[in-house]
DNA sequence: GCCGTTTTCGGCCCGACTGTTTTCAGTCG
């Protein structure tokens, strides 16, 4: 059982919430944190590093003491400061911080003074009123308890990008209509393109920031205000999403735009950059000593560092920085760069138009060839196509492409992987088309070893072309199944083979680590919508996001090239 | 616990808002 790196990051994280309870020293505390948020976006996996030798210390904020850890971790499936420190702290205090507004030192008052030791205690404490009666606490802190307890207890996920901006559309609609407000923009985890968001952030410039926040609060949505000032106020809505807006003057715009746009770890990393340069970087500007030397754009802000724009997408301080210095950003694909959709299904199975709609609407998007990819036999809930139904639609699909002029509707099909790696119809009439999406849709719970032989079993076909949807997870609902991720890829490398960025807002599937480990290792990506419908054909827009955070350039696309040379790529 | 153009010790980003306080601790982002 290789240990993955989400359960190192958890570990560590757990560990950094438990030393914070003890009143660890925060820098120790913010140490396990960092550690925790590079292993979980680092594309590789540790475990297998470590196998091959690497010296984990090398990598940024691991030290000798971490290394050391993750070895134990990855050799006993064990953390043993974890499991001591663990005894120590008491479990209810780790629950009661999860509460907004409760942090270590009011969670250990409340577990002291009144024996809290379960949400339904504090829920009962505060409805009591005995929590008024502490030092430190009020009316209104017990009262919010109260609230938020409750609100715990039904706690939701993250929203989806594509949900999301349902809410902030009409959101900053609303916030440009106010008189006064100069510029808006959404900022945090929804402008890097995330493929969920925990809250919006807002970001206003006006020149009266109070008179502009009167009308903001008073936004229809808005369900509760959890805190509001002259420049700032926090709101829930009543779909239960926390939004954050910042009103700023326009001159500081820029910098707050870089501010609030994050991640977190690359404005700490930025703000370094200005510290050494004799600068100050925050929200307001970019100063040397009281004189504001820029801010009113991001490239200001960029400038006084000495860098380049960074893309939004890129945020994250996994190399953007050090990539930006040395002049090797990236330069990412646009949706402007792709030539056609390679995944999208018609009537025949489970979509909802004809192939020949959906290649008149692939046409008005400027798209030079569109694929049809229906299921294939085994998925009989979608009345999959056997060797006889899909020999029918190849030949359709030739009629269809001698009478439409603009567009070449690509034959292929998304065929199942079966359980042990064959595929679902004869070679005979896989070599009828023009290449293959190959697709696993059950057995998701194989372990690691079965379901990865699967996969290369699956790719030793020499029809196979592109692996839809590599790892199977859907965004808040399902997980990936499991899979050895970079062995999937070395055999694509190895044989040829494309893996899928399937654009519908629920996979994201590679996902922007995937997307990166298959760039770092040579194997190429289609971003593909999976479109069920001529709508969805829109949906490309979030893969390539998704494919922007996973730093893909157009070469790595295999859907950004000609006809003529896609056909060659696709041609094992 | 990490890290190094202030380099092996002594720093580590810092401002806004709330609630309970008479000047600030706690929390959040």
């Amino acid at each position: 059982m290789t240990v993955q790196n989400a359960e190192i990051a958890d570990r560590f994280e757990q560990l950094a919430d438990l030393l914070e309870l003890q009143g660890a020293n925060p820098y120790r505390v913010r140490a396990y944190r960092n550690a925790a948020r590079f292993i979980r976006g680092h594309s590789r996996s540790l475990a297998e590093m470590l196998g091959e030798g690497a010296d984990l210390a090398e990598l940024p904020g691991i030290g000798a003491d971490l290394a050391g850890k993750i070895a134990t971790l990855v050799r006993s499936g064990r953390l043993p400061l974890l499991e001591q420190t663990a005894k120590k702290v008491p479990a209810p205090l780790v629950e009661m911080t999860r509460i907004e507004g409760l942090g270590p030192k009011r969670a250990q008052a409340l577990y002291e003074a009144l024996q809290i030791r379960s949400l339904e205690d504090l829920a009962r404490a505060a409805r009591s009123g005995r929590i008024r009666e502490l030092p430190g606490f009020g009316a209104r802190t017990e009262q919010l308890i109260a609230q938020r307890v409750e609100r715990a207890a039904t706690a939701e996920h993250r929203l989806r990008l594509a949900d999301a901006e349902q809410v902030a559309r009409p959101l900053v609609a609303y916030l440009r209509g106010i008189a006064g407000v100069k510029d808006v923009e959404v900022a945090g985890s929804f402008r890097r393109r995330r493929e969920t968001v925990g809250d919006l952030d807002l970001l206003v410039s006006a020149a009266r920031g109070a008179k502009v926040m009167d009308r903001i609060v008073r936004y229809e949505e808005v369900a509760e205000v959890q805190a509001q000032g002259s420049t700032r106020a926090t709101l829930r809505l009543r779909n239960g999403l926390q939004v954050d807006v910042r009103v700023v003057p326009a001159a500081a715009f820029g910098s707050a735009l870089h501010y609030f746009t994050g991640s977190k770890a690359h404005n700490i990393a930025v703000r370094r950059m200005a510290m050494a340069r004799g600068l100050k970087l925050n929200e307001y500007g970019v100063f040397r000593g009281q004189r504001r030397v820029g801010g009113r754009t991001e490239a200001e802000v960029f400038a006084a560092v000495g860098l380049p724009v960074i893309p939004p997408e890129l945020r994250e301080d996994r190399g953007e920085i050090d990539a930006a210095r040395r002049g090797k950003l990236p330069k990412l694909v646009r949706l402007e760069d792709l030539r056609g959709d390679l995944h999208c299904h018609s009537r025949a199975t489970d979509g909802r138009d004809t192939i020949e709609a959906m290649a008149r609407a692939a046409a008005g998007r400027g798209y030079e060839y569109l694929s049809i990819n229906d299921h294939s036999r085994h998925v009989t809930v979608a009345h999959g196509l056997d060797r006889k139904r899909l020999l029918e639609q190849i030949r359709a699909i030739d009629r269809l492409n001698a009478r439409l002029g603009g567009i070449t509707v690509l034959k292929s099909v998304e065929v199942d992987i079966l359980e042990d790696g064959r595929l679902d119809l004869p070679d005979g009439v896989l070599k009828e088309l023009d290449f293959t999406v190959c697709a696993v849709h059950y057995g998701f719970g194989y372990g690691r070893a079965r379901q990865t032989a699967r996969l290369l079993r699956a790719m030793d076909n020499p029809y196979f072309s592109i692996l839809a949807h590599p790892t199977g997870r859907l965004i808040n609902s399902r997980e990936a199944y499991d899979i050895d991720l970079e062995r999937v890829l070395e055999a694509a490398r190895e044989r040829g083979c494309v893996m899928e960025l399937n654009a519908q807002p629920d996979r994201l599937d590679l996902d922007d680590r995937g997307c990166r480990l298959a760039k770092e290792m040579g194997v190429r990506v289609a971003i593909s919508t999976d479109a069920h419908r001529v709508a969805d054909l829109d949906l490309m827009r979030f893969g390539v996001d998704q494919a922007r955070r996973g730093w893909l350039e157009p070469g790595d696309v295999v859907n950004t090239l000609p006809l003529a040379e896609l056909r060659r790529v696709l041609r094992r």
